[in-house]
DNA sequence: CCCTGTGATACCCGGCAGGTATCACCGAGG
DNA sequence: CCTCGGTGATACCTGCCGGGTATCACAGGG
């Protein structure tokens, strides 16, 4: 395994640029964003379109529009970049210079805020028995964001719901499986229900299905666009708004929700998901520890 | 998703670099094989180290060691560095710039070298019925390397064979289950066997276990060390050595060769895999096509 | 004791990344 | 029809840094 074949290997700066080009369409915004100048990122593209020997870009007059080439090249290499800035996470903490006085052996733990309480408490006491356990650090994560944030190493591990999450591209073991509940305003005369079905619940005269945003996108409806769990409680609670929940989420219910089990909705399964790639012997402790619950 | 916070952004060159000091372990021979100097090295090496805050490598006076953050930087920075060449390459390839009058459409399957024979036909005779079927480019890999044929970027999609290849961090769907074979000198007592145990073969006096390289590694035994399947074949029609292949390895046989079933060889799993990020329509419907053979 | 081989340092040069000023072009208004 | 605003491209300059050569500092082995 010598030198393969690197002509002209693609710099990560280049790379940083074009993603802000294809994300923005717009050489100025891209700029500001990027904190420089147009002109040297102009050029700066113009030669890597030049060094791939393909074109990225159409420029019309007004604006920017991607080639093939270069949404492939906005896929493939936010997929790069992303392992480029873990790579430089995951060595800075191997070293232990993300804390000073920290262990040089920690595990990131990502969990969706507010979810997991009863397996997570659970596995952080299972782990910390275990001898020469690592230092776990939880990490509370946004909606959808776990897989950033393995794919970009702020984490080491996830705790994710399959159908929710996506596990495409990482290693994961199965913890749990459970039903799931529409948690609905006490008062609701469908609060009395012992069990409802999707359909019951997705078309409620006056009382629409919370958005949750999946990648910053909302799916279209009626309901009330919900950014944290405290907001959805809070807006549940004052009658404007039904949610479906994994059974789990009872932990967390106020006296004004009522929970109602759901018939027909699919089966939420909890995994524990790690880059495939990752070959820690503190994570596999805890993967092990996980499993056994 | 702003600038996030890039404070300083591990760049191509650096990895590479390190890649190669962290492998040779060497400054020297790192230099000779990267083309270059060995003082440029050192510093890239240095600064490398001052940006990311962490000490990589240990200098002892006789070579250099790996400190802990040295290692985790070898392993996450060869995922980098494979993606990102992965990146390039694949642009390329979507621009058409691999090749003037090509396809613009065109998908790289590596497929063992000599295997698959029969599925592969099939495959390919399949897809290329189908409507508007990309260019499907089929590219021999060495032993092993299909998984670093997919990562960095050389293949679109692989053909895998369970228990040797590993499909971490790629999605894959299964194609085929077949047992193993023993491949024996037509001669050989044993040939005339109806079936044989593994025990049966791994110690026959005087034919020792042909031995494949692994990541360029060949495991330790008295066998001979084989590189390429046509060596192999000779060696065992000379009565010089034995070997195990999945089923399908019937359709190479030569007249000196005997096949024997194995009772107790773990069964081959065929599997047809991609990078899990992958969102080709051509490569979806390649995989559609392989799994309704 | 010197000789050999290691990585680090000193110093220099050229190229390229980045800035500012400006151009070339087109679409929208008047 | 002409002008004006906004796009990306070009021209030109400058300073930094990547890379080279020569040399040092140091440890082991004869």
């Amino acid at each position: 395994m010598d030198t393969p074949d690197t002509p002209d290997a693609l710099e990560t700066r280049e790379l940083r640029y074009f993603l802000a080009v294809a994300e923005e369409l717009h050489f100025g915004r891209a700029a500001e964003r990027l904190g420089m100048a147009q002109p040297p990122l102009s050029r700066a593209i113009q030669r890597l379109e030049r060094r791939l020997g393909v074109s990225l870009l159409q420029r019309n007059r007004r604006g920017v529009a991607l080639t093939d080439a270069g949404e492939m090249l906005l896929h493939e290499g936010r997929a790069a970049l992303d392992a480029t800035t873990a790579a430089a996470r995951r060595t800075r903490r191997a070293g232990g210079a993300d804390r000073p006085g920290g262990s040089r052996n920690r595990l990131v733990l990502a969990v969706k805020a507010g979810a997991f309480h009863e397996l997570l408490h659970k596995l952080l006491d299972a782990y910390a028995a275990e001898p020469d356990a690592a230092e776990i650090e939880v990490l509370p994560s946004g909606t959808c964001e776990q897989e950033e944030m393995l794919r970009d190493g702020r984490a080491d591990a996830a705790l994710m719901h399959k159908p929710f999450n996506s596990l495409a591209g990482f290693d994961s073991e199965e913890l749990m499986t459970e039903g799931q509940i529409a948690v609905l305003p006490a008062g609701h005369p469908l609060a009395a229900h012992r069990t409802l079905s999707l359909a019951d619940v997705s078309n409620i005269p006056g009382l629409p299905l919370a958005r949750w945003a999946r990648n910053g996108i909302y799916p279209p409806g009626p309901g009330p666009e919900i950014h944290d769990q405290t907001q959805l409680a809070q807006l549940i609670a004052l009658g404007r708004t039904v949610a479906v929940f994994p059974d789990s989420a009872r932990t967390w219910l106020w006296a004004e929700h009522t929970a109602v089990p759901l018939t027909d909705a699919p089966p939420v399964v909890t995994h524990i998901a790690w880059p495939a790639h990752s070959r820690s012997l503190a994570l596999a402790r805890l993967v092990r520890t996980a499993t056994r619950l």
